[in-house]
DNA sequence: GATGAATGAGACTTCATTCAT
DNA sequence: AATGAATGAAGTCTCATTCAT
């Protein structure tokens, strides 16, 4: 028994280093994708910069593409629920609207490398090499939006915004996320952003 | 000298001819670009959708990559005379960002594909393959930022728009106009999104 | 008949205008094979540096390989002769070798671009496109080491000339001057290198 | 310890079939290179040659040129020392210049193959695709040369050789090997040439 | 005769993926 | 598990040659 649970305890230490081998590939490929985009990123060189060769890479996924995938699905672990919950809450619209814009920016601000790759992952199907792949993204992206859309219509039938279309004011949401992450380095914090979409730039 | 008329029409014909074989070509590439992705699209697809041969793109063009940066001149044309015209106006701050939201929003709608190749091209340096080209995106685009953020500084001097960064509020109108090209297809007209930004959505 | 004679003139001055147009044609490509080699060297640039359209090159010839070999027969026209009448002269084979030598000195010191190809033209059957063609330079440089070898085999015979292997000693001289034109720009005549094959270097 | 021996031992065969690999490259690409050029030769013949893929070309070198570049390395690792000793030996100019000979002799009729090429390595600059490869033959070329005059130059000095210009002497003798390597078959020893350029071919 | 646009075969090279060790 | 040598399909680009005008 003892000997047992010295087996278990040895292959569960195996585990775990082929769990950790795992993410730091993906560390690694997230890194390169996003400084290098996906198509210019090397599968020698995702092993090179993960310390390991490239054959080993086949033994953790099975193509370049997969790895994509695992990144975005890694990233996204949770992420629906949180915005789910939010959406869920017994908050005024506008203060879900806090938390929602919060809650990305926060999100954003500790995946920035992956905010640079989204802009490769709204390519269209048939972007990437085979069909079907990817679709994380796609799915978690249209659940984002659609849970903010839901709660611009909230707010709109509450009477607390004002009457424009949910779809384009969640996708202005939307757009300044995925923009400003990519692009901007010197934004400090997300009030800004809200008060700005809240209230305007006009004075008065 | 009818003669010499007749001359200099016949080599006008054939100047003609080449010029729109290049714009088929460009158009030919810019169609697949914005479809598929720069680096997806094949020297060989760009010929058989302009219905002409592999080499005879390179009778047109040194490379792949000069037919992106030609496509990208080729849409900007007289882009920045417009943009710099809109600056120079003797109107206040808020009517000037009206003209220009009204602009980019003729221009990208006028230039929907086009738009869906910008995602690509936001990439850092080092992304495509020769450093330094596909420079006049950058160029275009910085250019268009800064007058976007003059136009707002102004007006916050003026006392007319809130005290919000200026960068980040340029920001933002580029990232809603990018975004909304490259996704959106129900938005019909751009006044809800000049108002948005202009009075933000609280009611009251 | 008057007329006949205007229409033949016309023709003959056309027949000039052609002859002239084959041999810039043909200047050109030697100019361009001694410095680029055949392979490097484009249509394209012989007819540039010719001040012709790349489609008239294959009205005067019928491949790039066919130039060359021109090239060569151009050059070669009336080498034989030559080289044939001093081997008949009735004089003494030491007066032969220096006829010989001098006759090939001017020969190509006149033709040093020429020289300079010869290297290419050295190589074996298949080097060029189709086989059997440059054959003309084969068949010359054949006939130029039989004479030469028939000069000293003769001296040998005579008591004159050492009883040294005649092919080698034929060869050497070739080797010579292929080499002293294609690559050695400071020789000024060949008498030092006659005296040095006559008499050895070695003094007493 | 044992184990750590044929660990050892198991790498260094791995390493050693590598480099028996890569010798079969270069064996197979000199034997197409002197046979048809090196422009005639195909990547994908010499991967056929050397019975592998052609991608494995570009595991090992980098371009078809470094090829090239590698074989001229080769051969010529350790000539330039041996050269350098005849030089320095103190014997008589003559003596140095039998020995350069015979150096030269074996040299040559240990490398047929490469001598065949090298008239297309005494190309100018440019000839090859980029510029500065290649750049081995051209270093080895001159300073063999330069050795080869100095010691004619000491022959002279010392009263031993006639007053000749060195330059062309040298040259002459350069001359002699690389064409009679490239085309002589026949020539069954060296002692000719030597005896030939030291007393000339006239009796007495 | 003359042009130069057009073709297409084929070259070099890259790189995701496989596989023997 | 791990390696990295090996493969081969596919991509970009070149250029001799042809052909419509």
């Amino acid at each position: 028994m003892s000997q047992k649970l010295t087996i278990k305890s040895t292959i569960s230490r195996k585990e775990k280093e082929k769990l950790k081998r795992r993410k730091t590939i993906l560390k690694s490929a997230l890194y390169l994708f996003s400084k290098k985009g996906f198509f210019k990123t090397k599968m020698e060189e995702i092993a090179k910069k993960a310390s390991l060769s490239k054959g080993l890479l086949y033994f953790y996924f099975t193509s370049k593409e997969e790895i994509l995938e695992e990144i975005v699905k890694e990233i996204y672990r949770g992420f629906m629920e949180r915005i789910e919950k939010i959406k869920a809450k017994s908050i005024s619209p506008a203060q879900k609207l806090e938390e929602f814009i919060k809650f990305e920016w926060n999100f954003y601000k500790r995946n920035k490398k992956f905010a640079n790759l989204i802009f490769e992952l709204y390519q269209e199907e048939g972007y990437f090499l085979k069909k079907g792949k990817v679709k994380t993204f796609r799915e978690v992206h249209l659940r984002e939006k659609e849970v903010l859309k839901n709660i611009i219509k909230e707010g709109i039938e509450k009477g607390i915004f004002k009457d424009y279309d949910p779809e384009l004011a969640s996708f202005i949401v939307s757009a300044i996320f995925h923009f400003v992450f990519m692009k901007s380095r010197g934004i400090k914090s997300h009030e800004e952003i809200l008060e700005l979409f809240l209230k305007g730039i006009l004075k008065k």
